[in-house]
DNA sequence: TTTACTGTACCGTCTGGACGGTATTGTCAA
DNA sequence: TTGACAATACCGTCCAGACGGTACAGTAAA
């Protein structure tokens, strides 16, 4: 399968976003990403032969990482074996509060094709059928979850509408919904 | 303040909006609008003398809008006086469902400057307050706000992550909640 | 005459992508 | 062991097209 050398692959995608976040999602040329990732253009097209395939390696990229820690988390012969729901909320706090947001390339793929978002729209759809699955109160279910896309949203509109306690009492509100569903 | 003919102005903001939609942020070119809206370039340049300013001439246009709707619905001498928290959920669940959604052009101006959004996100600021003002229970206003925001998230992305019952358990949960926070 | 445009021509810049070339590393027969 | 070849991993250049914006001449109604 030939992973040698999968440095620069990863380069390329994290200078992508990072260049998404730092200079608006407007500025995200091949050219600027290759330079941020210290490649030359011929050697990121090399990579990604074109700039969809760029962003549909962005894409996979972020829903591999997710797929990966909530499996982690959830997975019971890898030590925690932690509820599904708590695990997801969570991870998805965790993901709101990094400074990077990892999702900024959103606004680019976006820009560029809205299309490209549909791997990540099915992800969620999944994702939620699961979480319906797993607990019996269908209310909880959908208030956690649009909650926490409104969280997302407004981390990704750059948006700070909360202070630091009224997002101590969301999280927790969250956690206990999460708790509180399960038997 | 000029309002003589407004005609060519709406009709080039509504085509932006429509374009936004229908064709993908990135098709927003200043020639694709005029051609939508049946003007030339440089009428189009009469009224919005650069791209910038057609940007922030969809956000004041959407801030305008709805802060018209609110106050109709909340101020008691234009009939209804309808409770603030309440008239919010309700005209925030109406935008939700209007199949073009008035907003697809904000990644449009994402795309072109995040500084574009600042008075949206000074909007909702003040929005939030002014609910968190008007009603008790903090972890109420906050959940219900998020929720709203997850929902429009949700339509921004073209997810239809919920079926027609799921939502209207959201909806009516959310009236719910809007209703039961209030003395 | 002013206002509100239309229409066309044009400029400078940026961008995706194609292409030819090159250095390094791996493979394998003689 | 070595020489021939090939696959991998890039580099640097070039180009056609699109875009934002400018300039300007014309027009038709109020």
């Amino acid at each position: 399968m030939a992973k040698k050398r999968p440095s620069s692959k990863h380069k390329i995608l994290a200078a992508a976003v990072e260049l998404a976040h730092d200079s608006g999602p407007g500025s995200l040329s091949l050219e600027a990403v290759a330079k941020r990732a210290g490649v030359s253009k011929g050697g990121l097209l090399y990579h990604f032969p074109s700039k969809a395939k760029l962003m549909q390696g962005l894409v996979e990229e972020y829903l591999r990482n997710f797929e990966v820690a909530l499996e982690a988390a959830t997975n019971p012969a890898e030590g925690k074996g932690e509820d599904l729901m708590r695990a997801y909320v969570r991870l998805s706090l965790i993901a709101c509060d990094e400074t990077h947001p990892p999702a900024a390339w959103i606004f680019s793929a976006m820009a560029e094709d809205p299309d490209f978002l549909y791997p990540l729209n099915e992800f969620r759809r999944k994702l939620l059928d699961r979480l319906k699955a797993h607990t019996p109160d269908l209310a909880n279910v959908l208030t956690v979850f649009f909650v926490i896309e409104g969280l997302h949203s407004m981390k990704l509109f750059g948006a700070n509408l909360v202070s630091d306690d009224e997002r101590k009492l969301i999280d927790k509100n969250l956690l206990a919904m999460a708790q509180g569903s399960n038997p």
